[in-house]
DNA sequence: TCATGTCCCGGTAGCGCTCCCGGCTCTATC
DNA sequence: GATAGAGCCGGGAGCGCTACCGGGACATGA
């Protein structure tokens, strides 16, 4: 262990502690001589500050606390890889935890995140309550928000534009010929809707709803419970990539036929929507990319707390393939 | 911001400092009556200590680090999910990294992580040589290191057993009548073999050996080349599921019937496995779990650091299903 | 020559907490 | 009743670093 303490290198250049300090966080009133002394000690004797000191001192831990729903959803995973990518490369590192869509859990991890001494925190928030966010934001206002259902005014936030996927979905399954949709979605959360359910509702105007876990097994339930409920229908709307391959599975054991009897439809265009078979008409988000966004908007907001809040859009994109090919023939109400 | 302090809590409750931190910390020392006071006024005063502070006074962070090579796969992000849960079941947070398989930058981002102060670290290392984890273990002792490829024996360690999931497949493929083997492998490392491909051309002995990425894309152009070699096999093992199931995709568009002509089989038994068509024989290593004890391995090896170096062998478990059926016509070499 | 400024650098204090040690009170023992 | 011991608590010091201020060396002006 025996870690290289700043004062060491001090002793070893000759030089104030103080004299190492502004050599190595780039501050005015040191030469470049001795700057150039400082460092090349720094390095020669390993030193690395600690960030824990720093953080006690200044009032930044080079850290940033991220808080997702659940990390093993590819979207999710691939999000935190952006946006560790990012941090990483700012000279920040991330600190992860999920909530599990417990919302009282959710907060008190995320306020012993906060004790963490993290600098700024990236919170998907679509399991938590306007209120809860409101007042975690007041308590630490570096904070950038994701998906939020009824974001408070007050916060930087990101949102899936999910009025404008709905919209793109409805036009594309139109140009298919594709009307009598089925959506399945995960139950309303204290009444809420998920901004993205809200949007099917709205854009695709579903003959039914089948609300279920958002897992693979969730996904085959409802292709069950959509075949007894014997409804009519030409389409079915996944929540996401994950209950979408789910259905499409459940739907070939009982001998529905994809693309030819009904259409499927995932969310988040995973890398395993591209190789199901069918392939499965996706609408992706750019969860990588998103990451990236969401940690460079982050560090600005640190750099300049007073930003004024500010509500991004994310655009989403979609994917065409097999699984919603053109309606030929109709699954009809299965009798 | 203004966070409430230890010696708020303490003029409050008219104690010193001291005091706070014995009742906090489950110290002796202490009456039962103030214990009570303290704790209470504590939660009043929605008092939460700095880590920041504690880390640099005490030795310890109360924060573990990880490692992985990517987390994006959802094996990885499995584990990570029971590491992150376990970790903050015990009261620890969770640091995550990724070393994007560059094994110079892993060594870098490692040393920078431990400069945050954490108080171990899980690394995954499959990407690292030996002499890289040796070093940083005799700087860093609380490490445990999974899946090394020529592991030192210093260290304390769990590893997959590749050996024994090479021969349970092995076994599987003979009881199903299935000889002919091709892997899909990613290309060597440094001249060291991934020890999942070593224990395969060990056991499986198989006839053709493509090397590719660790991606769906990876696994579609694998079929392709595997198509174009012509080797006459009946089986394909994939270095994991993701792969699987893009040559799974691969080969349904070459028009190969999976499993009538070749049996597919995956590695880490993710959900995506139960799901495809056909659903995919695959052998699954518990990641929740492993994640999990790591995460108590680690907390055993904080709390007592004398602890003589280990090797856990992680056992794995075959999951049977549609891509590895009984061999009834062999496809022969194509033509 | 002295005053004024500029460029470097060092000393001190403190971030919020835990460690070590020593002092106080109260009971048990001869 | 003096001594020892146990139980409880407080006072300092210090973790490794940065913020703040002040001081010395040198150059420039009148």
């Amino acid at each position: 262990m025996a870690r290289v303490t700043i004062d060491q290198v001090a002793s070893e250049v000759g030089v104030s502690r103080q004299t190492v300090s502004r050599a190595l966080n780039d501050m005015p009133g040191i030469s470049q001589a001795t700057k150039n002394r400082v460092l090349e000690a720094a390095r020669r004797m390993n030193y690395r500050p600690s960030r824990l000191a720093r953080g006690l001192a200044g009032q930044n831990s080079k850290t940033i606390g991220i808080m997702f729903g659940d990390i093993e959803n590819p979207y999710f995973s691939r999000m935190a890889r952006g946006a560790e990518a990012a941090a990483r490369e700012h000279g920040y590192h991330v600190i992860i935890t999920s909530s599990d869509t417990r919302s009282d859990k959710a907060a008190e991890n995320l306020y012993s995140l906060a004790a963490q001494g993290v600098d700024g925190v990236i919170l998907y928030a679509a399991w938590m309550t306007g209120e809860a966010i409101s007042a975690f934001s007041s308590a630490h206002p570096k904070l950038i928000v994701v998906n939020a259902r009824r974001g408070p005014k007050d916060v930087h936030q990101f949102q899936h534009d999910e009025q404008l996927a709905a919209e793109k979905l409805a036009q594309h399954l139109e140009t298919v010929g594709r009307t009598r949709v089925a959506i399945i979605a995960p139950p309303d959360w204290n009444g809420i809707p998920h901004p993205r359910t809200q949007a099917h509702r709205d854009y695709l105007e579903p003959v039914v709803e089948i609300n279920t876990e958002r897992t693979t097994g969730g996904g085959r339930d409802a292709s069950r419970e959509l075949i007894a409920s014997r409804a009519s229908i030409d389409t079915v709307v996944a929540y996401n990539d994950i209950v979408a391959l789910g259905c499409l599975r459940g739907l070939y054991d009982f001998g529905v036929r994809v693309p030819d009897d009904v259409a499927v439809v995932g969310y988040d265009n995973t890398p395993f929507a591209e190789v199901s078979v069918p392939s499965l008409t996706s609408i992706g988000f750019k969860a990588e990319e998103l990451g990236r966004w969401l940690v460079r908007q982050l560090l600005e907001l640190i750099a300049d707390p007073t930003a004024a809040p500010s509500m991004t859009l994310v655009e989403p994109e979609l994917f065409v393939r097999e699984s919603t090919t053109l309606l030929v023939a109709s699954m009809g109400a299965s009798d």
